[in-house]
DNA sequence: CGCTACTTTCAGAAATTTGTGAAGTTAAGA
DNA sequence: TCTTAACTTCACAAATTTCTGAAAGTAGCG
């Protein structure tokens, strides 16, 4: 079994590749994340390089430009991916930056957020005193908990990859 | 029809419920869950008792019992609510039971270790000395982090709402 | 300035998901 | 045992989502 480097052309074992891509993709949709962005993210975390072309994803994948552009707005909407223009070309890559997503994963912050707003106007319109009114407020303060937590655990996280993989 | 359970207490007004149900629904579609499964999970969340039965839940929510039924299944896999049968008779009530559901929403335990699972094969069939295998590696590490972490968290939440809210 | 190489947008076809009515199943109570 | 209230399952219609091809935009380079 050869190891061929990236740099020029990458062909490596197309067909594990593939199989890891549909395969964590298939979990991330289970999880709620839409198809095309799931695949999308998945190629780009299984690429030796963590960035590739439009061109190259819509080849990997066998789908349209189309689609990869809709896939890929998506995700850089979700923090999930970068786009660089690479100089001297109109070609765009789209890069996982190792450490940039899983951030971006944990980032259910502004999701958090619209949910404590949600249930916060939920406490007021149902009254605070009421038992439905308590149940709410209850559940809002344990969001309000979670979101400190989360950050304090990313914080710890940051250590603990440093200490095991190195420089940031 | 001896269904008036929220008794006592102010009236409760069904347009403020229904407004709080719709929205908070709509932002745990958004969130990826499935439409009916979010809708009773929010009624029953702003019910005063915090248990409906399947009927009062079709009525309130405009909708079949086989869509009830449904979302009802898919709801107590979850673990978010629990079904009780109601001694003597064959109604069911489902119950949002304070401590559980929350602990349900962050128990992407499950989902954690199929991600795991599918990044662990795919670090062994790419290679862990590739860039790839590498990139993932790291990722599963981090996944194993939060698993540990999320348990920790909600230790100390359960501390912390015992002195804020009192009994469990 | 316009050519060309990419990317994005858009209308609609295709696939998927969702909710319904109706039939099927189960168990309480007579 | 039979009746009947209640939940569940199933096939299908409706709604929604997803992807595509084609047209339109955008920016580097001659």
């Amino acid at each position: 079994m050869t190891e061929r480097a990236e740099a020029a052309g990458p062909e490596r074992d197309p067909e594990a590749v593939s199989k890891f891509v549909e395969g964590f993709a298939a979990q991330l949709v289970e999880a709620g994340m839409q198809r095309m962005p799931a695949r999308v993210f998945a190629a780009l975390l299984a690429s030796d390089s963590g960035s590739l072309t439009s061109a190259q994803l819509g080849e990997q994948l066998q789908v349209s430009p189309a689609a990869v552009s809709g896939a890929v707005r998506y995700l850089a909407q979700q923090h999930m991916v970068a786009r660089e223009r690479e100089p001297g070309s109109r070609r765009e890559r789209y890069r996982v930056h190792s450490n940039q997503w899983y951030e971006a994963l944990t980032n259910r912050e502004a999701v958090l957020k619209r949910w404590e707003a949600a249930l916060r106007e939920g406490v007021t319109s149902l009254g605070a005193e009421t038992p439905a009114g308590r149940r709410m407020a209850e559940t809002l303060a344990f969001f309000e908990f979670v979101d400190e937590e989360i950050a304090a655990m990313m914080e710890r996280w940051r250590v603990h990859r440093e200490k095991t993989f190195g420089a940031p």
